[in-house]
RNA sequence: GGCGCAUUCGUCUAGCGGUUAGGACACCUCCCUCUCAAGGAGGAGAUCACCGGUUCGAAUCCGGUAUGCGCUACCA
């Protein structure tokens, strides 16, 4: 590496970042920090019209929440700032002066509707579309009398007619491009803000950016780069591009394929962690079998080098999956800190939380291994805090049972359950399991028909856990409620 | 239409001239077991897009075809 590695994520506030762009921010961040460089953050506000307020803050809490800190951008600054290219204005301004001087870019004064009239044209002639270079040799009176009528320009790059730009992408390998697939491409808007092209190549530069990681679908409009970097006699970073991601159907990741903004994700009740190793392994492995990687695993073992070059779909289930492992691997403590925002949004949750925090820490332990996101911790446990449960009534009575033989069950458990000072999960163990033998049931029926009696649930967290959690009075309460219930059904 | 790129189980992927083509998710079976999970053991699932070459030998190298994706905006 020439000189220090600098890498910069460059998201346009146009809206919720999607799970693709903050793969790109991830995979920066994972250079740098492999490398010991700086990730740096530029907000590319450059498209007015497209502009969506509280975008940037969304994108920056997310980097947030998934921990992927940057040196330099917004909020913490740097000496390269500012770090939003609305407050750049200026310098693209006076690049692209020097361009028109250089006579490397000029005035373009074609109207909206000449271009599209025109690229119609070329549809329907079936002819590659792009700027027919209209404006490129205007004379200086054209250009006054434009001027004069008080049309406001644009300017365009005049791209080089003859010869090929060749790059090595560091993912890709080799590319090339003829100059004559390039069409003039405009450097700056009618209104004064730079378009990507032009905002990026100055910033780069000016940032002193050494890696450019970004996705595949700009890897065409690198040759446009490169020409630029070298009419404005800047030295070119090194590219990569990472591979896409798509949705479902293979096509381009898109709103409509549901969950793309990573906010979705917190709000589902993902841990960061799960996200980020997710995230990496989508478009990069470290070998054959290593599924599970740490954040520190993953920063010392992350290479261009293994990043692959085949688009991915990204992958809902496997993201359950992955979250369901950090979710078990979370001690309990953790676990209740992480669980507990997404209880507070339940109404019965919510306010176990405030009025008896301790039971909610004893109930939470049973779910943890149960639960693939946090968001349905609160479905999972809801039987926990409701007052009167309810269930169809002939859940009661399980397989080879009769109401009588489960009226019976539930009588026989109250009574025993009335005995014992201690709930603890071993002593109901201890009284439960002989009273199935005396009772002439399998295990699994007298449990059942319990399980249902005080969870309202066939399926549950373990029986003598729960029951002990919920306590003597709750237990009692609910199994003579089910025999209410039961009594209803016969008539 | 032009240019560029890609193509290994349904999905994420390993593989970089010699492998019974490996792993993971999902799916199925069995075990564990009070249910559900988790865990364990298995199973099914890929003629490596197709056609030609090079080679003693090709998923791996070369060419063509097909398909897909990206770019082709005063969007990024």
């Amino acid at each position: 590496m020439k000189q220090s590695v600098r890498v910069r994520y460059a998201p346009s506030p146009t809206g919720h970042p999607h799970v693709g762009n903050i793969r790109t921010a991830l995979f920066n961040w994972l250079f740098a920090r492999r490398y010991g460089g700086s990730f740096i953050v530029r907000i590319e506000d450059t498209d007015v019209a497209r502009k969506v307020k509280g975008a940037v803050e969304a994108i920056l809490s997310s980097l947030r929440w998934l921990r992927l800190d940057w040196d330099e951008g917004p909020e913490v600054g740097g000496k390269y700032g500012p770090y939003f290219q609305s407050q750049r204005l200026d310098l693209y301004r006076k690049a692209a002066e020097r361009l028109i001087s250089q006579g490397d870019a000029y005035y373009c004064y074609c109207s909206p509707q000449r271009l599209e009239e025109m690229r119609a044209e070329q549809v329907r002639r079936k002819q590659p579309p792009g700027y027919d270079r209209h404006c490129r040799n205007l004379s200086q009176e054209e250009r006054a009398q434009k001027e004069a009528e008080g049309v406001i320009p644009v300017v365009r790059f005049q791209t080089p007619l003859e010869g090929q730009v060749k790059f090595t992408d560091l993912i890709w390998g080799e590319v090339v491009f003829d100059h004559s697939t390039i069409d003039d491409f405009v450097l700056l808007k009618s209104d004064g803000y730079p378009t990507y092209h032009l905002a990026s190549v100055v910033d780069d530069h000016l940032m002193e950016i050494s890696h450019v990681l970004r996705a595949e679908e700009w890897l065409s409009s690198t040759p446009r780069h490169l020409l630029l970097y070298q009419a404005l006699g800047f030295e070119p970073p090194q590219f990569a591009h990472l591979p896409m991601l798509l949705g479902a159907d293979r096509a381009k990741l898109s709103k409509r394929h549901g969950a793309v903004s990573i906010v979705e994700y917190y709000e589902q009740g993902y841990l960061p962690e799960a996200m980020v190793n997710f995230l990496a392994l989508l478009g990069w492995s470290l070998d054959d079998k290593t599924e599970i990687l740490s954040r520190q695993e993953l920063i010392k073992n992350f290479s261009l080098e293994r990043v692959s070059r085949t688009a991915a779909i990204f992958n809902r289930d496997k993201l359950a999956w992955m979250n369901g492992v950090y979710i078990r691997s979370l001690t309990t403590d953790e676990f209740f800190d992480a669980a507990q925002p997404y209880l507070m949004t339940d109404e019965l949750a919510g306010e176990a939380l405030i009025s008896n925090e301790k039971y909610v820490r004893a109930l939470l332990p049973l779910v943890q291994e149960r639960a693939r996101t946090l968001a349905e911790v609160a479905e999972l446990t809801q039987f926990f805090f409701v007052g009167k449960l309810d269930y169809a009534p002939d859940l009661l009575i399980g397989k080879g049972m009769t109401r009588e033989s489960a009226t019976q069950a539930l009588k026989a458990g109250q009574q025993r359950l009335r005995q014992p000072e201690a709930f603890d999960a071993e002593s109901l163990e201890a009284i439960l399991r002989p009273l199935a033998v005396e009772l002439g049931l399998k295990t699994g029926q007298l449990f059942g028909t319990l399980r249902v009696a005080v969870t309202g649930r066939t399926a549950a967290p373990p029986l003598f856990q729960t029951m002990s959690v919920l306590g003597k009075e709750r237990c009692l309460r609910r199994i003579e409620a089910s025999l209410d219930r039961l009594r209803r059904l016969s008539k």
